[in-house]
DNA sequence: TTAAAACGTGTTATTAATTACATGTTTTAA
DNA sequence: TTAAAACATGTAATTAATAACACGTTTTAA
């Protein structure tokens, strides 16, 4: 029931922005999307001729070079409006994450366990290279005040990514100290 | 391409806890798991027929009452020994999570939206009381220092995603305070 | 005593998602 | 000038996941 299949939301919600190829929508999912959500190009290509079949969207050809042609899709007003209803409507289901590494932690039943310090210490690398990068994409997109009003739901995003990433690193660090020490 | 189908690593760590039916496994996502990885019995029953005749759990048949059969898995020495690799073998991908409500949060366009503050108001409410239940689980399930002890991995997972939801609240309401006044 | 809730196990159908297959063009840097 | 990287668009095959269908038992509380 109710709403399922977000990615046409999500694809519509970018178009409403501007016009993109297939291609535009594939890499935005591997920029700051892709923390919150995750799709293949395999996936999308499919959703929008489906999205086109409903009326949601439009393309037009343009040409690249000299015979490379790109599609560029538009939003229509009823894709508009089903974008509005979309962000409006309530999100009651709280998105359910999943999360391998803590799985596995689960599994180790006491703190004496000598695979923790390793384990624990590569995670914290993966996930402090990944909070650097989250913090200097931060400071180059908005180096001000001013950019991040532009566009505000991006800064949002990227923001909530960072700080998300800043407690799994705190935690990781805490985690480990708690460690007995050999 | 290495390790995909973590379910079946997640139902051989627990059956190497304890000796489970499929419905005690299902239950089990319903709790401290479902924080983390997410399975429905209709995954599972099929998973544990699988795993059976790969050889890595088997089961024993137990009535309950007069005449309910139940089948309960036990983990075999084969199985055992998957886990164990499971959880040694290296974790650096990330696991990439979803989040419905940050990605409408980033289709808003400007902090003026007069939109935005029932949707961070509705996300609050949904996330503090997600967190006064971790809370309440993790002062009764954990009391004491000791109690962290006897099973550390589900100390772990539960502090965790405590902190995880402590983070959302603290978001929510700095992103809801930094609103322009109207 | 009886109805509801919880226990218990399965299958089928559908949809979502990943991986792999498949092909070609344009741009950029060595 | 040329090879690699990036651009660009698709389909097919497979696997993961959810929702729906289906059936029966036991326990518990009214």
């Amino acid at each position: 029931m109710a709403q399922k299949n977000k990615l046409q939301f999500i694809i519509l919600g970018l178009l409403n922005q501007q016009p993109l190829t297939g291609y535009d929508l594939t890499k935005a999912f591997d920029s700051e999307i892709g923390e919150f959500w995750q799709a293949q190009h395999s996936q999308i290509y499919p959703q929008l001729k489906r999205l086109e079949s409903q009326g949601y969207i439009t393309h037009e050809i343009t040409i690249s070079g000299e015979k490379l042609e790109k599609k560029l899709y538009h939003i229509t007003p009823t894709g508009q409006a089903l974008v509005r209803d979309w962000i409006t409507t309530g999100t009651p289901e709280l998105t359910a994450s999943k999360d391998e590494f803590i799985l596995k932690l689960y599994f180790v039943q006491t703190n004496q366990d000598p695979r923790l310090p390793e384990m624990l210490t590569e995670q914290l690398q993966l996930h402090t290279e990944k909070l650097a990068h989250l913090k200097m994409r931060l400071k180059t997109v908005f180096p001000t005040v001013t950019a991040q009003k532009v566009h505000y739901g991006h800064y949002l995003i990227l923001q909530h990514a960072l700080g998300r990433e800043q407690y799994y690193v705190e935690w990781l660090q805490q985690t480990l100290a708690a460690l007995p020490t050999v």
